[in-house]
DNA sequence: CCTTTAAATGTTAACGTTTTCATCATAAAG
DNA sequence: CTTTATGATGAAAACGTTAACATTTAAAGG
């Protein structure tokens, strides 16, 4: 393998200036350096990273560390977020990636290998591995769940603001009766999500009834059986804003399995606008909420607090909205007109 | 931060003794050993991993690269790769996560960087980096698509033995008019599930019928119109076999976009068991083809050949099986019994 | 032309490990 | 008791870079 030193004496200088050269020092001739870059790159010179670590203690990796990577359905998440890191981060960057709860993964966790960590959380689970983080010095951003600590920097979707467009929108279309099937309990989206819900059903003069809240857990299957709760009211809902997509998925198939149609019977809305929803039948009603912007955003941030290490940790929120598809419709019990 | 040396000060030895002790030499007394390892683990001690690189030229890092990371729909694959992957891989290794066309991604292959390299492929546009990959040394398997060439160690899934399947499954049922909706073209997975289609028609005594073979790309809308074709034939067919999942979800928006009931009018397989084919509506009968499964295997196939570098090359074929749901049924056409 | 200053290059040490080779005990063998 | 082997430790070099400091070369000023 081909070192610095090898270039130098093909090129007749030390091997300090041919460092200089090839990174780009102000302090070298111009004719100097193309000479220089002409060899490395006719030698086939790759740097060696270990070696250029080990002086500048750097690690030149940062590490994307995913909460459940275990789980199954959230996957697109990790192609999401990578695609948004990706977008943003500087090429000779390695990432890696790791499930937080991997056996090893606190271990790791040391400022020589890490120049700084992306932490995408769904849970406050992630606490303990988030705080970890924290003492080791890392710079380091959560992404994807709101944090309460301000002393953490965080980007995520503003979960309330999205939750109140879909009781918006369901207002709207004429609705009164407007059910949530809830996220996983404790979650910080899931109470952000019903927040916003109720914001919107109250500034429609609607008062919230407590039938009309049922839990789920982001699951398929827990949209699955939360729906058909839903169906079994004396009373059912016209419109029902699921926590996320998953669930709505799954309360679309007790639907199915029921009879009841979509959204001639009942309309649904979901949460997070996954490829799916675009092909389920009907289309899913949902709102966006961009994991790759959420990623991009937040790799943004790292590389800034990589850079000014004692920079002001910031919320960072990002807007979610509605796009309208074929799963809301106008309350049958309304009428057209 | 802490080096070894300052773990022989405090205890009394050069600090070629506490590499030697922690790293399990034999020719460390056992009391020796003791002492130093619960001094470093007092002490907090963790390896500078660029040094130890640097003098035992390895990487500590094997990289996942993918292709078409930019892309949709096969995103739940890569959540699925890493899993797989994690099982094997000794927990002190980092894994990076690149797609092979991120810019610098070529550059980046060297043997410095990487001790082994996972290739996930979709496509044959893949080769050129594969064939970089071979040149530079580093041990390398390619994942997922199987390769023509047998001196690249390969884990693929058995796509003709799956499309065998599927057909196999069609046929069983009474079917007589099979179509297929074949995968992206030139794509060794498309020709390989459409031998095994046809192996399984010929075997129940059907002729391929040439209007029955609609080219798709993979994509969901690739589907949709790919079925709308199959719709507007003077003779349609009774059951389909498409390609993907994804395909197979397009075609069934097709159906129902034009009232055709499944599988009441109309039988769909698909291909994958990607987590929504639980949850279409109905249903989806798949072949199932576990990721998970083929990184696993890749993985310890890899490791195989870091470990003893002139190991023969082999292709490893995973078999793929049906799994029933409910969008395949009897014609009509052949009635009940 | 000589001095001063700035620009370009070179020397050497460091980064934190492992490894080769030498040294020193200690125990076994005579 | 010596010698010899062996088991445990240490000293020094090496890995490929960058960085601090020293030196040379070239340009400018008088």
């Amino acid at each position: 393998m081909i070192t610095i030193k090898d270039i130098a004496r093909a090129a007749g200088v030390s091997h300090t200036t041919v460092s200089r050269a090839l990174n780009g020092s102000s302090l070298i001739k111009p004719g100097t350096r193309e000479r220089i870059e002409k060899i490395a790159s006719d030698m086939n010179y790759v740097p060696n990273y270990s070696a250029k670590n080990l002086v500048t203690r750097k690690s030149n990796t940062i590490g994307l560390f995913f909460s459940s990577i275990e789980q199954g359905t959230s996957s697109s998440f990790l192609a999401e977020a990578l695609k948004g890191i990706r977008r943003e981060l500087d090429k000779n960057y390695m990432l890696t990636v790791s499930g937080i709860d991997d056996p090893g993964s606190l271990g790791s966790v040391n400022p020589r290998r890490y120049d700084g960590i992306l932490v995408m959380s769904q849970s406050e689970l992630d606490n303990g591995f988030i705080y970890h983080v924290r003492a080791s010095g890392i710079p380091l951003v959560v992404l994807n769940r709101q944090l309460d600590d301000p002393s953490i920097p965080n980007v995520a979707s503003d979960d309330r603001v999205g939750g109140r467009a879909a009781a918006d929108h369901a207002c709207e279309q004429g609705h009164r009766r407007i059910a949530i099937i809830e996220g996983k309990p404790g979650f910080k989206s899931s109470s952000e999500r019903r927040s916003g819900y109720m914001d919107g059903l109250i500034a429609h003069g609607l008062s919230p009834n407590p039938n009309y809240f049922v839990q789920g857990d982001y699951s398929i299957e827990s949209g699955y059986s939360a729906m058909n709760r839903l169906l079994d009211l004396p009373q059912r809902p016209t419109a029902v804003f699921c926590g996320n997509d998953d669930m709505a998925i799954g309360a679309m198939n007790a639907c199915f399995d029921r009879g009841v149609s979509i959204p001639g019977d009942i309309s649904l809305i979901g949460f997070d606008d996954m490829v799916f929803a675009r092909y389920t039948n009907p289309p899913l009603t949902t709102i966006r909420k961009s994991v790759a912007e959420i990623a991009e955003e937040g790799t943004k941030l790292l590389l800034r607090h990589m850079e000014h290490p004692d920079l002001k940790p910031v919320q960072h929120l990002l807007g979610s909205r509605l796009v309208r598809r074929r799963s809301v419709a106008e309350p049958a019990d309304t009428g057209g007109s």
